[in-house]
DNA sequence: TCCATTGTTCGTATTGTCAGAACAACGGAA
DNA sequence: TTCCGTTGTTCTGACAATACGAACAATGGA
């Protein structure tokens, strides 16, 4: 199997951690892991929002978070385990991983996360 | 000519927000008319980093700005007066764009702005 | 050995982005 | 007024990124 590629801390960067987490289904899934204490495998997001993820969907999301240096992956017999990397990157960019999580807060409270994100739609696109 | 749209402050997303300023000649454009107390117009960004940006890009990326509601256009005769909306957000979002355009900083400082961010290579997609 | 489970890779259709060329709008000069 | 230079938008074709079903690889238990 192959090994897993990680960036190291100063190859992560601010265009890369904004694009990953610009994806509704990607920035679901780092938040769960982020506030998860245990880590998370990727069979426990089949489900995102209600709606399913097709295997290879979730499976290309977790590389792009992973190298975007945002989680942590190890393989653990037949799962794998994922952790976040909170700590390291609030070392390099403090505040910056907060201030996003705190941002979807408060768009999933003032919207009732009722239909919001449906991708590829950024609140504008008509007129 | 057609009246430019700007999303109310309540359809701006944090979705919308990342990925407008996950761009790297965007995020450069909007750190530049955020930190500017004057407007400024497309055309002051036929270079951005030593480098030229054609007009029909350059006009597509103000679009984007737009309409992420990051900066709100206002035509001017025959030019378009930019300023940024960083009041507005702050309200919705408080300490999102400080902690973005924070980070920034950090990594041009430690780069050194050496051929950093060449668009689209997220700091892996190697091995 | 067989097989169920977990995740990756491949192939293709769809969608988004870049940038040159042509165009539209405005303002000044003749 | 007409002409022309400046500024920005739209159109279009090439290219890149993304989604997802199907096939595959790896592991561990029966």
């Amino acid at each position: 199997m192959k090994p897993l590629f990680h960036p190291s801390l100063e190859d992560v960067t601010v265009e890369g951690i904004l694009h990953a987490l610009s994806d509704p289904v990607r920035v679901a899934i780092f938040i769960e892991i982020a506030g998860s204490a245990c880590p998370r495998t990727c069979s426990n997001f089949q489900q995102i929002r209600e709606k399913p993820v097709p295997k290879s969907t979730l499976s290309q999301h977790f590389k792009a978070l992973r190298e975007a240096g945002l989680i942590r992956g190890e393989r653990q017999g037949v799962e794998m385990h994922n952790t976040s990397r909170c700590a390291e990157i609030e070392r390099r960019f403090p505040g910056l991983i907060e201030a996003i999580i705190n941002a979807h807060r408060v768009q999933a409270k003032g919207s009732g996360c009722a239909g919001a994100a449906t991708k590829r739609r950024p609140a504008a696109a008509r007129a």
